[in-house]
DNA sequence: TATTGTTATACTCTATAACTATA
DNA sequence: TATAGTTATAGAGTATAACAATA
C-alpha cells in the first residue's frame, strides 16, 4: 500500500480510521508479545482482573470485563486448560464457580503483565515521554462520562 | 459500571483498554450520526474513495479501503440498492465495474460527510481545541512506518 | 422464582475457495 | 493463463435462549 492518489489524505486523517487502525497495530503488538505466555490480550484482562481481586466469581469476572457471561466459559476453559487458573465451586454458594490463579498462572501472569507493558512502551516510542502520557491522559478524558 | 473494587484503575488504565473503548464509543457516535443518511462508518469510507477518485473499479476500492475484494459486493450492494452508487461494466475492460456515485449519492455523501465531521467534532469535545489536534497528531504519528 | 454456570444456537464480520466472464 | 466480480462456504467472535443445579 504505497502513496495513492488523492483519496488517501481524506481517508487516514479521518478519526475513525485512526483510531481502527492504531487499535490493530496495539493489538497486534501486544498479542506477539503475550504470544510466550500462550494468552492474547483478552487472556490478560481477565488474569489482571484475577489477580487484583480476591476469589471472585465467573460472573463477577465477566461483568467487570464487559462480557457476556457465556464468553467467560470458553475462556476461562483455556486458561484452565493450560494451569494458569483453577474454578472450584465456592462452599458458601455452590451455584458460583471460585475463580483463581494457580501458583503457575501468578508467575506467567506476572511475566506476561511486564511484557505487556514493555508492548505499551514500544507502542508509544515514537512520541516523547509528555506527548506519550499526554495521549494516554486524553484517551481517559475522552472516555468519561 | 460504577465504582469497582481495585481491577478497576489497573483494567481501565491500559493502552489496549482505552484504544479498544474509544474505538466502540467513537464507532456508536459517527453510527448514529450516519443513520439518517442509511449508511455506516464503512459505507463513508466507500464513498469517500469515489468521491475523490475517478471512476474506479470495485478492486481498487477493495484494495485502497484495504478489505477484501469479496467483502466489497455485498458493500456495494447495498449501497446500489438504496440508489447511492451505480455499477457499470468498463467499455474498455469488460472484466470491470465501474463505481460511481450517483447524483443522489453524491449529495448524500456531502451530507454524511458533514454529519461525520460533527460527530468527530463532539467525539473530541472535552479536549480543548489544541489538545485535540494534537490528539489527532499522536494518532498519525504513531501509526507512521 | 431467581441466579450461576453451561450448552446449543444464531448472528455478524470477514476471509478463502471455487465459478463465470472476460482478457 | 490470469484477472474482476460473484457466490458458496467456513472461521472467529460474541450474543441470546434454554437447561441443570442451587439458592
Amino acid at each position: 500500500m504505497s502513496t495513492e492518489a488523492s483519496p488517501g489524505p481524506d481517508l487516514h486523517r479521518a478519526l475513525g480510521y485512526l483510531l481502527k487502525h492504531a487499535n490493530l497495530k496495539f493489538t497486534a503488538l501486544t498479542d506477539a508479545a503475550l504470544a510466550p505466555f500462550g494468552i492474547d490480550g483478552k487472556d490478560l484482562g481477565a488474569l489482571r482482573v484475577l489477580a487484583h481481586r480476591d476469589p471472585t466469581s465467573q460472573l463477577q469476572v465477566a461483568q467487570t470485563l464487559g462480557v457476556d457471561r457465556t464468553t467467560m466459559v470458553a475462556l476461562l476453559d483455556a486458561l484452565e486448560d493450560k494451569g494458569i487458573i483453577r474454578r472450584q465451586p465456592d462452599p458458601a454458594d455452590r451455584r458460583r464457580n471460585v475463580v483463581e490463579l494457580t501458583e503457575q498462572g501468578s508467575e506467567a501472569y506476572d511475566a506476561a503483565e511486564a511484557a505487556y507493558q514493555e508492548a505499551e512502551k514500544t507502542f508509544l516510542a515514537a512520541l516523547s515521554p509528555s506527548a506519550g502520557a499526554q495521549f494516554r491522559r486524553a484517551l481517559r478524558t475522552l472516555l468519561e462520562d
